[in-house]
DNA sequence: ACTTTATATGAATAAATATTCATATGAATT
DNA sequence: AATTCATATGAATATTTATTCATATAAAGT
């Protein structure tokens, strides 16, 4: 890791480390959503969806695109793709349960 | 990103989103080292390290080693190294200003 | 201009996580 | 077997982060 990288990568890490979050993540890897879309889909309250894409926005984990007065988000695959990828590779190899090393379950 | 594959992230990430953890995967990139040798190097406390390696260890970012009464730790560079290097990536290009993104800088 | 629809924001509370300090374990040395 | 050195653990407190609910903004349609 480069020196001092440390503190962009505590940012990127919390924003990425919340259900919510990679809910909506995993919903737009499929395809760009508009904020009630992503509520309805995942069952949360339109504020909770909003407040917690505006991280992601603000990081440029996703993008927004005004079409009147819907907001388009999508999501940067050009970043996550090969870090979800890494992490499957990853789960594969060192998670053989697929989950052994999750809370509550060793 | 594999559906079902957010509950493992959310373990892997909420793992990496911490400073101290952090910061002792950036000593362990350059080399394997002792619990000790980590205070030291951070100048954290000694029981510090040992709550933070621990969750490290969980999830197989790091591996042990003990000789003797020391415990040697290892990063595991085959997953970590490809994910600090997206993360780099992505900083360099979507965060042009070194931390436009981060915290209270906006 | 008023109403509806879509999204964002603020502030309070709730929940999760980190940090500290005291202490336990365990290996090596005398 | 007592002491020292190295690490781990437990439990309390402190800190951070998430969630909820009420409300604000803002675009579009009537």
């Amino acid at each position: 890791m480069k020196k001092g990288l440390t503190k962009i990568c505590h940012r990127f890490f919390t924003n990425l480390a919340n259900p919510t979050r990679l809910a909506a993540l995993e919903q737009l890897m499929d395809k760009p959503m508009s904020v009630n879309e992503l509520a309805t889909a995942l069952g949360q309250e339109q504020s909770m969806i909003s407040h917690n894409l505006k991280p992601l926005l603000q990081c440029n984990l996703i993008t927004i695109q005004k079409q009147g007065k819907k907001h388009i988000y999508t999501v940067n695959q050009e970043t996550l793709s090969p870090i979800f990828e890494a992490i499957q590779n990853h789960a594969q190899k060192f998670c053989p349960t697929g989950g052994k090393c999750l809370k509550g379950e060793n």
